[in-house]
DNA sequence: ATATGACCAAATTTGTAATTCTGGTCAATA
DNA sequence: TATTGACCAGAATTACAAATTTGGTCATAT
């Protein structure tokens, strides 16, 4: 990796401490600087503004995020179900708390960003048609990774709802005795094998095909977007 | 219903109707005391605080809450199993915006009160020791209507999560086409019904039982509430 | 050629005095 | 006796100037 690539790196994983932690309007470019050991005007180099290092940040968490999606679903043996898939993208969910900020939209992390009027996020619902999730199971269910029986967009719908309050259940229903976030993952996990899976178990190669095509797809995107934020 | 009663009704109808809309910020005792048709005087013969009023009404909603559920699986030929009846307590909440909001700790419609030191849910949450839902699963699980292979506490969590995002996900997830509410619950139901239920049928007539019980319970400790609250 | 940080205009926050609003009361009324 | 709404103290909001902070620049240093 190149110096200049090296450093920027730097500068974004400080970033994306702060914004965590103190949330985009608490957080200052001097601040990023300073955590990040550069000047200020080094932050100036690599980003046009705040807000593109922002942009910048919330592309790269999304690849972090599908790269280590795709790494958990080719290290588990039964990746190619549609329920380990579905696992596998709420543990990749719950790894980074920037992306799960990211996901549940949490107003603390980004603050006055979303007021934005065309910030990144009204882009890409506006540019997708359909929602992410939703082609995915499509694919798997005519693959033969989903019962017939299910309606995709309404398996798709659950699948967000689980997600969403995975990572958002805490910001309001403080609960005593939650169980560990690996067993809640767990009994997902086993309720949508038990209630999705076909008759006769579903074609795991197939599936594991699909993802492939998927991330790429989904990679393409990122590329695009990442250029196009660059102007 | 004595004429006091109704007219206590009528105000605690206007009350919610307010609350939901504007929230408890901007709803004045004024506001409610128009909107009843009665005078702000009369407000407080009924209620010694607005706080009180309110509070009232928290328990209100809970109990109409609670009747419905009760209302549904009776009616519900299936009524018995788990899924239904979690099914049926999904309804129940999606059918009152308040008690929706409640469930959700909707800033927007319960403002500063959830700032005041000993609210209602607060207190509520110091009282009881373990969750509704746990307890209500746990028996379940015990009369033989949920497998045995299946983590109560777990399940209870992923329950509440469900309800949680069926109420919560609007709020920070617009989706362009997200399927009918009825379809999200009956998919739910499908879900769970595969995932939960014993292999050869939990035993409806139990778990429908152990509702009753629960429901006397559960009468009991609002009535508890209730009498707390006048002092 | 690269990187820095002092600097600046604009935005945000703070302090605060004036104003409005609101929960609650109670003398007057029906 | 039951009910009302004018009234009031304290809380909340507004207005706005002063002070501070911050995103972004660029002359200077390395």
């Amino acid at each position: 990796m190149s110096e200049n690539r090296e450093r920027q790196e730097r500068i974004l994983a400080a970033a994306a401490e702060l914004f965590v932690h103190y949330g985009y309007d608490k957080t200052t470019v001097d601040d990023i600087a300073r955590e990040a050991g550069v000047s200020k005007g080094a932050i100036y180099l690599h980003f046009k503004s705040k807000d593109e290092l922002f942009e910048t940040l919330l592309v790269s968490e999304m690849q972090t995020y599908a790269e280590k999606w795709l790494e958990l679903i080719d290290a588990d043996p039964k990746g190619g179900t549609l329920a380990a898939m579905y696992k596998n993208s709420l543990y990749a969910l719950n790894s980074s708390a920037f992306m799960a900020a990211m996901f549940k939209q949490d107003s603390r992390v980004l603050g006055n960003y979303l007021r934005k009027p065309d910030n990144f996020f009204r882009v890409m619902r506006d540019a997708q048609q359909e929602s992410e999730r939703y082609v995915f199971v499509k694919m798997m269910q005519d693959a033969g990774a989903l019962r017939k029986d299910m309606d995709a967009k309404v398996i798709a719908h659950i699948m967000d709802m689980l997600a969403y309050s995975l990572v958002g259940i805490d910001d309001v229903l403080p609960n005593q005795d939650k169980p560990p976030t690996e067993d809640i993952i767990e009994g997902i996990a086993e309720i949508m094998d038990r209630a999705l899976t076909p008759e006769g178990g579903g074609d795991s190669e197939a599936g594991k095909a699909i993802l492939q095509q998927i991330a790429e797809a989904s990679r393409q995107q990122l590329g695009i977007m990442k250029e196009a934020e660059q102007e």
